[in-house]
DNA sequence: CAGTGGTCTAGACCACTGC
DNA sequence: CAGTGGTCTAGACCACTGA
């Protein structure tokens, strides 16, 4: 046998999905009237239905029913782009997908503020923990849909002579980008990685089902030293990440 | 509040977890104790700890108990090494870390068959959907640990020359290594992405509980044609795959 | 308002582990 | 064998959605 009811229950409800008799956007019976099909207690068919949920193939909307997910449609982010070398570039505007203006993204909201470093942040920067760092949030959208959270970090060597060495707070930006432009960037290390989400992301993203973050961790160095952390937090079902290394049709 | 009671509870261990009041290795209460702590039912009590479990706090052994699970230790692979430029590269030994013997990658398993190409490897390989594939799958550990899944796929074109053309179905390697030492590579594609895991990908790795996985999607390309796919599998929490560009510390 | 999924209970029995 | 987590039931009430 296949083991626990809830597990055949699953496995037949994912064969109807995979084989298109149940397509995507389509919803499941009511969970009493599986109960009824399977012959098994509304437990159990939550059971079952949780199975699919983190599998990422169903969704549920409380008060309204479950449905089968839209499989999911990856953009491609290119990060061997000789553009990203540029100075000028914007932390949050790197590593964002190419194409039409429909894959476009927008930074919607974004906050920069004053922190202390911590430990994993500091030894990266290359500085003491707890000493003074400039973050900037980002929060980037592509057309409606939450694409990705990106956080960057400026050691306050770097933002000394700006405006922001004496701003606890500030919301602009244009201090920033001069701070970058000050510091010629010659290097870049991308650290990659997945988990699942925390809380602010699974709200962020409006993740209901189990699916992994994609992280890349930036780090920008000039001359001398680092002089920029860049997170960009990716719904992992939705990045492809692509690099290319010597001549590639 | 902080809404419904199994949520306070998971956010109650979870806060007990990583302040270390419940440090790695140690056991949580007993499901019925946990019920009494909490006043709360024992099925109240399961969906509590299936959170943590999601998120990869805790681990159950079925009539055992519940403990912390150990925080992962990710290895990093690098892949913008020159030697993965050389030619003579066997492509399980690429996407590998770095370090010493503990960390040493072994390949205790693999085998090598023919299969007829799906739409997604047709594509990426440049031949039709259907044709003959040669593909070499291997199962790499780190001492006793898995470490992860490698499937290489071949073009007959490839492998034209060689044995192989007419073996069917042949464990015989140095095949394969005579053909990709005929095609000198001049470029390489990685796509990489995180997904959940699918059942074999549970089963070798060994996944409780809700770990993604991270896949690299290596393309090896002559200088006329792809002549090789390879998919490296890795669990996500023990990889950290890292880039660098330019000139790095 | 009716119907959906979300939460919770109290209890039962099973499967597995270690002593 | 006793104790653990795994499965399952039957029922209750709540929270949310859409007509």
């Amino acid at each position: 046998m296949a083991g626990a009811k809830y597990r055949q229950i699953a496995d037949d409800l994912r064969e109807q999905i995979t084989s298109g008799k149940l397509p995507p956007g389509s919803q499941l019976p009511t969970e009493p009237n599986l109960a009824a099909e399977y012959d098994a207690s509304r437990s159990t068919i939550r059971l079952a239905t949780g199975l699919l949920t983190h599998e990422g193939l169903i969704e549920t909307r409380q008060g309204v029913g479950t449905y089968v997910a839209e499989p999911p449609t990856p953009l491609t982010v290119v990060f061997s782009r000789e553009e990203d070398w540029q100075a000028g570039e914007h932390a949050d505007e790197a590593m964002q997908p190419e194409g039409d203006s429909a894959t476009r993204p927008t930074a919607e909201r974004f906050h920069t503020e004053t922190v202390t470093a911590d430990a994993e942040v500091a030894a990266v920067l290359n500085v003491s923990e707890g000493a003074q760092l400039v973050v900037r949030r980002s929060y980037v959208y592509l057309g409606k849909d939450p694409w990705s959270l990106v956080v960057s970090y400026y050691p306050m060597d770097i933002v000394r002579g700006t405006e922001l060495e004496q701003a606890g707070r500030n919301t602009k930006t244009s201090s920033l980008v001069l701070a970058e432009h000050g510091h010629q960037p010659v290097g870049y290390r991308h650290d990659i990685y997945a988990r699942m989400p925390d809380a602010a992301e699974t709200a962020f993203f409006q993740l209901s089902s189990a699916i992994p973050v994609t992280v890349v961790s930036r780090i920008a160095y000039d001359s001398a030293q680092p002089i920029r952390l860049t997170r960009y937090v990716y719904r992992a079902d939705r990045l492809r990440l692509r690099h290319d290394m010597g001549t590639v049709p």
